[in-house]
DNA sequence: ATCCTCATGTAACACGTTACATGATTAC
DNA sequence: GTAATCATGTAACGTGTTACATGAGGAT
């Protein structure tokens, strides 16, 4: 937690309403086209957590009932949703980062693994992280010159820059562990 | 999950005590010094997946009493928790890398951010991977040249290429985004 | 004397993931 | 006409985190 109380996804929730009045559908899918690769939410997380900041009074529901669609509920940034997400914003403190490779896990105990599939994988993480960094690179050079996006592009540069050293690291360790590999055993 | 069944963290405790029976206790620093940069696990979380194992008989468990410390509890791994590692270990499958940032989050919402916490995060943060980096370097190159190890660096070495990545990241992104502030408002 | 660290764990809880539900519209 | 997708969500579960417990030894 940074600073006092609500976890980082309401927050981020929060911040994401700030930009405009959405449904939790509606709000799903704007996450997943921006803060996605750093601070995934999951659809059925979200409704939580708008459930969550309404009873705090940081947002407002109305439900609005629609023709051929399910009736939805749109929620809209309260003014004390407001003064919460300025204060949050006001202080340096973030939530430490997480991280988890169940890939590494497997490169750490692989003196016990088949060289095939030790070759494989490192080729696999290899081309994903390409396939990842041109996805993120394209995105950073689609945002507009609009001050606003300055901080959406850094934050998918900041992705690039991670996959572009997942594939230096795999051109520069791969060989000498599929070469270890071959030694052993 | 890869493959079929038990979680990576499973596994990982599995590996670990591929190398040696322990205690929890004893598993718990092993792993801090070994894998916890990449999956870092809690000690309370290594007492369940320990009994876990041992319903499933991957591991087997032996009390030993103790003068002046606590009793605890021995764990040794069993054939059948060698034969699921090397099950485990023989499919190229990973559990898909997780990686959140909460700093990621404050920085897309930073054009509402007071361009003094803004600097502060941002130096904090490249000093915080700058420190990082140099730590997992020292781990790396403390390694000897058993076979083993090289798999043990590897891993160190990745954490040395996202670190520098993001000291880079820092670099280019940080007086932009800096100017961008000042700009607006 | 008191406080901190070592050495062992147990218990409670919350975040986040996966699975389930439902009706209309579009695709093949 | 059957299957996939859109548009809305709810419910159940499990991993992982935080808090609690306990007694001995070392530090100040």
């Amino acid at each position: 937690m940074a600073g006092h109380g609500l976890p980082t996804t309401s927050y981020a929730v929060l911040g994401l309403l700030s930009r405009g009045p959405m449904s939790g559908y509606e709000l799903a899918g704007f996450a997943g086209e921006s803060i996605a690769h750093f601070w995934p939410i999951r659809k059925s997380q979200i409704y939580g957590e708008l459930g969550r900041l309404e009873e705090l009074g940081f947002v407002d529901g109305t439900s609005v009932h629609q023709e051929k669609l399910p009736d939805k509920r749109v929620y809209r940034i309260s003014s004390a949703g407001k003064k919460a997400m300025s204060d949050w914003l006001g202080s340096p403190d973030y939530e430490s980062t997480r991280f988890r490779s169940g890939f590494l896990v497997k490169v750490f105990f692989a003196d016990q693994m088949p060289l095939e599939t030790l070759e494989r994988m490192l080729s696999d993480a290899r081309e994903k992280a390409e396939t990842y960094r041109a996805e993120l690179q394209a995105t950073a050079d689609h945002l507009s010159e609009e001050p606003q996006e300055a901080f959406t592009r850094s934050t998918a540069l900041f992705g690039v820059r991670i996959n572009q050293a997942i594939v230096e690291w795999a051109e520069e360790v791969g060989p000498a562990l599929t070469k270890e590999r071959k030694k052993k055993r």
